[in-house]
DNA sequence: GTTACAATTTAGTTAATTCAAATTATTAAT
DNA sequence: ATTAATAATTTGAATTAACTAAATTGTAAC
């Protein structure tokens, strides 16, 4: 069996490769993990011993068959614990991260099967995040990030980029929540901020928090 | 924080000491837990360190206040999620310790009340053991062991002390589940073995079964 | 080609967990 | 009280996982 450290690396490396299309950069893994460089390039060659990654020296890394396929269902353990702590357990957005962290190392295809079963079989997460299914599938979607819409159209908000409490907290002292309606009233080309209508307010929407909103065609 | 490990010598000393009332000697740790006499002696001058036993070298081991505590938490912990894993997740009381085995070592509170709650705050297992409170506290309860019925009188099934597939599936099979209610025909001085009337079968007992089902005076 | 930065290698450290074998303690039986 | 049997401890060590500092090597942009 996997150790927690292992599945960890597996699934940032899943992460950091924008779901496996481009390779990944030892930086960013010592970033995200904590780490010293050195402990990646170890780590690396672990992984790579465990057929887990296609490991390039002083190049990039991606995952093998065998590795996306693992990371997949770490991904999916954390975003079917994470809907349950929400939907089922009364969990706050901002909360269910930190607790799914832990949960998603238990291995149990029944439970989480059963977990997403209650749930509906859901394909995205409190935060909007994909869910992928049992065979790590994900269902398409044609999304787009609040900072590539257009003037005058009307957009659904169907998830963030950024998990940080702070920004969710924002978001929600904002009203703007995952299913809420935005209309697009004028683009700032000046500092490319937005000035949308949502709940039947005006509200202001800096580039940053554009970036980090994904939202749905209406 | 503590490992899985040492979670692991807590509980295990926990429920070898009769709900910390005897003392718990090394043979029975290692025969329990798996592994070589030196590594339990090992292990508990390590939780003598850090103040979870009273040690006393060639005589015996148990858990101090604090060491206590802890186990009761786990214990908690684990009890609480087989009966939710049983009653809300469809899981067979053959089922649930296995994957209990490794969500009790999720340490959070609030979602172990959470559960709690949403069970309706229960006393008892699947298995019938009792669950301790946030403060670790026990319901009082005078429940007996079969072996010990009187003739004649009427009982309720309330727990089971051995809970391996092998007696939950026998249990299953003769419908001796929990909360089966259970008359005393008939006791047999030469082997111990009772006859009893549950769901109006006669069901013949052997003292090795009686001795692993808990009952409650009706 | 030099420079700046990234990645790797080397040569460790630390911590957790376990064990075999030899020794010592304890207990029960005579 | 001595002995035999059994249990526990000590010693000395191995293994594995995870990580690091410091020195070296690679890479890519100017």
């Amino acid at each position: 069996m996997r150790t927690e450290t292992i599945e960890n690396y597996l699934k940032t490396i899943y992460n950091l490769s924008a779901n496996n299309t481009t390779i990944v950069v030892n930086q960013k893994l010592a970033e995200k993990l904590e780490v010293r460089p050195a402990t990646i390039t170890e780590a690396l060659r672990k992984l790579h011993d465990l057929k887990l990654v296609v490991y390039e020296k002083s190049y990039g890394t991606r995952l093998t068959t065998q590795g996306a396929k693992e990371a997949l269902a770490i991904v999916r353990r954390h975003r079917i614990w994470e809907t349950y702590l929400a939907k089922e357990l009364n969990f706050g957005w901002d909360e269910v991260h930190e607790i799914a962290e832990e949960l998603e190392h238990i291995k149990n295809d029944k439970l989480i099967n059963k977990l997403s079963e209650i749930l509906g079989n859901p394909i995205y997460d409190p935060h909007g995040d994909p869910i992928p299914d049992v065979n790590g599938k994900f269902q398409k979607s044609n999304f787009i990030k609040l900072s590539e819409a257009k003037l005058k159209n009307k957009y659904k908000i169907m998830g963030v980029t950024d998990h940080s409490t702070i920004f969710l907290k924002y978001l929600e002292k904002n009203q703007l929540v995952i299913g809420a309606e935005i209309a697009i009233k004028q683009i700032e080309e000046f500092d490319n901020s937005f000035l949308v209508n949502c709940n039947k307010k005006e509200i202001m929407i800096t580039p940053k928090v554009a970036e980090n909103i994904i939202v749905g065609i209406k």
